[in-house]
DNA sequence: GCTGAGTTTGTTTTT
DNA sequence: CAAACTCAGC
């Protein structure tokens, strides 16, 4: 151990091993110690909210490394950039400020170290791997292929439905590909789920999920699920891909494990070499049950309720202790959740003494709620104050997206600074997906998604017909559409200007890559030149500044494209000087593992994510379409830069909010802490959601979201419920949410502002609201039925109960009856199509008797 | 093939 | 109330 510590150390000697981990573990409490300290074999840490679990991890690399454990056999996953990012950083700093800064440079500590997301690692595997795997059937992913969002993925499904002759209307793809996405997370592929599928509507999915997997191999592209799906298929069938990532990492940590799908948990036991035997793999996972709040897209909570089941002999090292939150905050989050039936009871406790009661606050509707939050916020934060809280240590919660936009106005009013950590962003603005088609199209010539969407814009002559046309030959001579359109002329049926026009705009992408070798053109020198002549001399730009001009709305569209050109130069700046922590920090992933304990003879030998992929190594073939002029390395950089792009999620991005007040979804919540926080809309059908409330675990699951939001506060924390909303132009009365009833009685000040058109003042802190009355009106509210139910007493034609007829799906029978008049539906059971929600007034039913 | 007016439809959360 | 979609008319 010491030899290797020594040779790690630039100045040997100086870092006495014991004295270096003793200073690891200052400060932290006796459960964190024994987390961080249990280094070998399999831990299993149950993390409340606030219990500083990522400290946890970050102590944990630490003293790995000052074990003397190589970086580059250190793996630790988190689920969002963000996280990871925080990690690195966090590490970082003990290497420069902190114990191990002792050990030497920190470039040198740490190199090789892996800490990213599940989903840029495995997209680093297939990128390596994909190609060795080519002759596995249906494998068909190359090593240059596409990753797919939700829009692509949208725009594939309409597809195979129309091609295979059924209307999109009846088969949204949104739905379709939830259902899909779900037997992916399962590891269910097409064939295993079309095997499983009983009644017409799953043997119908069953058939668009073939045809879209067909479609995804054909574009040599992968969605988000294909990314963990396929990396768990490669590393179960592919013994080399294996071997080298099981010789390579020594030590797995997985942080948020409670979110973790089945597709996680497989490829975790595939990364720690669980399936060959490892009997008692060096596997620490992180997680707190009580805040698994992605149940819906797959996560699967038995995977940490079973990690002792599953890991013989695991360590389980609760940490229950809050450094969060003041122990009223604590409270009404603990007596929250404990309404949950189905969860491992864990004592929260905090040696924080003292603190203010959570407000509750029933507003008139959301312009009053909007006020009442923006008033709370002023009377804590004193702008002019030295030492008091500032904006950006508060923060405002709320279940979906569309709640924002009454505080944002408020907010912009008030001239109070804010930021939104937004799911719709930069990278989904048409213009900017338009540029990143183009770049696909040139990173994959066989992404027909891309090619689709870019090939008439802006128009160039090339129709839908012409397209059509394109792909059918292209399906015939069995090569991608942009291979198609590179012999147009030998395309039946396709006119002699549609052929022109194809040929220019092949030839206009192959100036952009080299591969007509044109004379004169010359190919762009770096990813930054490529991407401005390809917004450039694509015609996207004169085609927005047009649109601009035209349209007030379409103004800055054209500045967003010049954006994208910054965008790629910061990128190539960070890549060039091999700073990116999101990629550097990558390397060890697809490099020849140095495996064991030694440390490689020579330094530039600890594999590198640049040097990988940059170099015209083994694993980057020239592609097809590329002549000699165009240089591996930035067809490698364009790539690393579409990932990029491609798996950063926006909010991620969302600079730390100095000086602002922080707008955001219980969702993107998670992880965080302010000083004072705000949950908006506690209202039935809001939170918990419309959908939730229909089965009760997926009640317990916004219970838990509920949770979180209130768990993220330090100090402050205001809960608010609005008696009217308004929501799709109309106004309607609510029902305040049934989580505000199971907050303990008298841990929470209540304040009735639903009637008085006074804003209340908060200096009355102390003045007990009647829960009683408050309560009892929730409960006759919720009894008498008023709000969404008042509807349910319009007549029907279609009884609860009764039999009728659909023209396509059957006969069925009526389950339930909402709402009235245009928006009257009915919930169905359908013999053989399985369970639908029709509107009435358009589906055509026929009562049966 | 494009435009713009009119129509329909949908509602969670995100890597 | 938007966004997405449809379709007639150029």
């Amino acid at each position: 151990m010491h030899e290797i510590l020594d040779s790690l150390n630039d100045r040997p000697g100086d870092a006495d091993p014991d004295a270096l981990r003793a200073e690891i573990l200052k400060g932290l409490t006796d459960s964190q110690r024994a987390a961080v300290t249990a280094t070998e074999g399999p831990v299993l840490v149950l993390a409340a909210a606030g219990s500083g679990k990522t400290r946890v991890i970050t102590r944990r690399i630490a003293y790995l490394l000052g074990m003397g454990v190589p970086p580059w056999q250190i793996l630790a996953l988190t689920f969002t950039n963000k996280a990871a990012g925080e990690m690195r950083e966090r590490v970082a700093h003990l290497l420069t400020d902190g114990p191990l800064s002792r050990m030497g440079s920190p470039e040198r500590v740490l190199r090789g170290l892996t800490v990213t997301t599940f989903h840029a690692l495995c997209a680093r595997l297939l990128r390596k791997h994909a190609d060795t795997m080519q002759g596995a059937p249906g494998w068909g992913l190359r090593h240059d292929f596409s990753i797919y969002d939700s829009d692509d993925q949208a725009a594939l499904v309409k597809k195979v439905v129309v091609d295979l002759g059924m209307s999109t209307s009846n088969w949204p793809a949104r739905s379709v590909l939830s259902l899909i996405s779900g037997a992916k997370n399962d590891l269910m592929d097409a064939r295993a789920f079309a095997a499983r599928a009983t009644d017409f509507n799953t043997k119908t999915i069953a058939r668009i999920y073939e045809g879209y997997e067909k479609g995804l191999r054909l574009a040599n592209a992968a969605d988000f699920d294909d990314l963990l799906l396929l990396s768990v298929r490669m590393l179960k069938e592919s013994a080399a891909a294996r071997e080298q990532v099981q010789g390579r990492w020594r030590y797995l940590m997985i942080d948020e494990y409670q979110d973790t799908n089945k597709a996680q948990f497989v490829l975790s036991t595939l990364l720690v070499g669980k399936d060959e035997g490892q009997a008692s793999p060096n596997v620490c996972v992180v997680g707190d049950p009580d805040q698994s709040i992605y149940a819906w897209r797959g996560a699967d909570i038995s995977n940490i309720l079973d990690f002792e089941e599953t890991y013989a002999g695991a360590r389980v090292v609760p940490l229950g202790e809050n450094f969060r939150s003041r122990a009223p905050i604590l409270r009404a989050a603990d007596t929250l959740i404990r309404n949950n039936k189905r969860r491992k009871h864990k004592d929260l406790f905090t040696k924080k003494p003292g603190g203010e009661k959570p407000r509750v606050i029933l507003c008139k509707d959301e312009r009053h709620e909007a006020a009442v939050v923006l008033e709370w916020l002023r009377s804590i934060v004193k702008p002019g104050q030295e030492n008091g809280p500032a904006w950006k240590d508060f923060a405002v919660f709320y279940r979906n997206n569309s709640l924002s936009r009454v505080m944002e106005d408020a907010l912009r009013g008030a001239a109070i600074p804010y930021v939104i950590a937004r799911g719709t962003a930069f990278y989904e603005r048409e213009e900017v997906k338009d540029a990143m088609a183009y770049l696909r199209l040139i990173a994959n010539p066989a992404d027909d998604v891309s090619l689709r969407r870019i090939a008439n814009k802006p128009a160039r002559k090339i129709g839908a017909t012409a397209l059509d046309r394109i792909e059918s030959a292209a399906k015939q001579w069995g090569v991608a559409m942009f291979e198609a359109m590179r012999t147009a002329d030998r395309v039946p049926d396709l006119g002699s200007a549609a052929a022109s026009a194809v040929r220019k705009f092949v030839e206009t992408v192959d100036s952009w890559t080299g591969a007509g070798s044109f004379l004169g053109a010359a190919v762009p020198a770096s990813l930054h030149d490529l991407v401005s002549r390809v917004i450039r001399e694509s015609g996207l730009e004169g085609h927005y500044k047009k649109a601009g001009e035209k349209n007030e709305e379409d103004a800055d569209k054209a500045d967003n494209l010049d954006e994208v050109i910054t965008s790629a130069l910061e990128f190539e700046k960070e890549y060039d000087a091999g700073n990116d922590p999101a990629y550097a920090d990558e390397a060890g992933v697809i490099a020849a593992a140095p495996s064991g304990a030694e440390p490689p003879a020579n330094e530039d030998a600890v594999p590198d994510f640049l040097g990988d992929l940059a170099s015209d190594g083994v694993d980057v073939p020239t592609p097809a379409t590329a002549g000699d002029s165009f240089v591996p390395p930035l067809l490698a950089v364009l790539r690393a830069y579409l990932e990029s792009v491609a798996l950063v999620a926006d909010a991620d991005k969302v600079d730390p909010a100095r000086g602002a007040v922080t707008l955001m979804t219980l969702h993107a919540a998670k992880g965080l802490e302010f000083h004072g926080a705000a949950m908006i809309g506690l209202e039935e059908g809001l939170l918990p959601s419309a959908r939730a409330m229909e089965s009760d675990p997926a009640v317990e699951e916004e219970r838990r979201l509920c949770f979180v939001g209130i768990t993220r506060a330090m100090e402050h924390l205001i809960i608010t419920s609005a008696k009217y909303r308004t929501q799709r132009g109309l106004m309607e009365r609510t029902i305040p949410s049934r989580f505000l009833s199971e907050l303990p009685k008298d841990g929470v000040t209540i304040l009735d502002q639903s009637d008085d058109s006074g804003f209340g003042r908060f200096e009355d802190d102390d003045a007990q609201p009647a829960w009683g009355r408050t309560r009892g009106s929730f409960s006759t509210e919720r009894a008498s039925g008023g709000g969404f139910a008042e509807h349910k007493s319009v007549p029907s034609p279609f009884p609860v109960g009764s039999m009728v007829r659909h023209p396509q799906f059957g006969i069925g029978r009526v389950e339930a009856v909402t709402g009235a008049g245009a928006n009257a539906r009915a919930k169905i059971a359908f013999r053989e199509a399985g369970s639908k929600t029709l509107v009435l007034q358009y589906a055509r039913l026929e009562a049966v008797r």
